[in-house]
DNA sequence: CCACTGCGTTAAGAACGCATCAAGATCACG
DNA sequence: CGTGATCTTGATGCGTTCTTAACGCAGTGG
């Protein structure tokens, strides 16, 4: 399902924009203003963003320089009638579309398919390399030994998880939720299961493993 | 220098373009009404195209899929204001984005800029090929053993979207919003059948594919 | 020295996903 | 308006993956 992130601060707007584009599968998030749309952003990695420029904290151009930083994803802003200056800084600060408000919501679903449209190409992702295998975010592939490594959905899921955050520690919670829910923070069997699981298809000894630490009473962490 | 084709009809606004564009080191060329206009953009395969949906011959949305059928050319739509439903249709049919007559140069210039950098990341349409079929995306043809593989438009569909994705992981659920929209991104269905028609058409054995391959619970990827 | 806790490992049934087939609905075309 | 192609939808069988529970082991603290 398309994830949209809408970041705006008018209630009635965020709420015509939920449901209308929840009425269409869209799975849709809110934030009411620049900084916690931005935390949001880094947070969910939605498909598509859509953008208030009147926000109460930030500039608008910020924001998107902002996101633009680190990330290329679809960015449809909203605008007040007659900004034309402000709209024509928001495309140059690399927005991709925007809509001025009062707007039809056929036409903004029809900019919202055509941004979703244009950015399938999907943007570059890092490769992680250790001494023993290689993983491909963008093409969803590992490779070792110059083959590919077979995994099923869980145990990828479960690596991109620690390969996103190389190096650093991510507690048993944060894997628990990120890969199966936010329901399951208290079945650490899953990750034992699904660790062992990696281990044995990535690691050179399983049972010394050199890339898939162990941080007892913590987490786990991958060190590439 | 970027070239820049203008179909329109109304002599004014085709002067003012011109100047203004000329000046601003655009290379521009135009034509009148949409016949015309088509024959202009398979001779001179310009970088963007300004469009008037007003024109005298033909349905402006007519001129998109005359364009859309063989080119990827960036569109850009120039209607009058108040045409909502003209507006959602010309995005859909594949234009990149429009302005709303009368419309601000500023604006205009903005938004070329903005479609021709989103178009510059190589548009590349190359010619893919396997040991045993080739597809040509620019042609929407695929060859097998020198002779044509008849393909449905969603089979076709489904295989460009793999084929612009080739080696990468392609997720269920990009295929289902990109080949049915949005909506259906629970219609796992879909994919299956028409995999197996694929596989049908161009794999030597469709029961153990080579290059249309299953990752499962995931997705599908092309290897060519 | 012994219970307790957290981690790794294994195994088995349940649940799920995929391929395939077939038939009804719908569309495009003459 | 009829006909053939194409798309949608449901059902079936099979293999894989997930879930769940049990057990062993090491470290820790009583």
């Amino acid at each position: 399902m398309t994830r949209v992130l809408v970041i705006d601060d008018e209630v009635p707007i965020l709420r015509a924009l939920k449901i209308n584009l929840t009425a269409r599968k869209y799975d849709v998030s809110t934030a009411a203003d620049g900084a916690s749309g931005l935390a949001a952003m880094a947070r969910e990695r939605p498909d598509v963003l859509i953008l208030d420029l009147g926000l109460p904290d930030m500039d608008g151009t910020d924001v998107i320089r902002g996101v633009r930083g680190w990330s290329s994803t679809p960015i449809i802003v909203l605008s007040a009638w007659g900004q034309e200056s402000q709209k024509v800084a928001a495309l140059d600060a690399g927005a991709d579309d925007y809509v001025t408000k009062p707007f039809g919501m056929d036409e903004l679903l029809a900019r919202l398919r055509a941004a979703v449209r244009r950015a399938s190409p999907a943007p570059d992702e890092p490769v992680i390399a250790t001494g023993e295998f290689t993983v491909d975010l963008a093409d969803k592939r590992v490779t070792r030994a110059g083959a590919d490594v077979r995994l099923t959905p869980t145990e990828w899921q479960l690596l991109e998880v620690l390969a996103r955050n190389a190096d650093r520690l991510v507690t048993q919670r944060q894997l628990l939720s990120e890969v199966w829910g936010p329901g399951y923070q208290n079945e650490a069997n899953y990750l034992r299961v699904y660790m062992a699981s990696l281990r044995r298809k990535l690691e050179p000894d399983p049972s010394a493993p050199r890339y898939l630490l162990t941080e007892p009473g913590m987490g786990y962490r991958f060190r590439p």
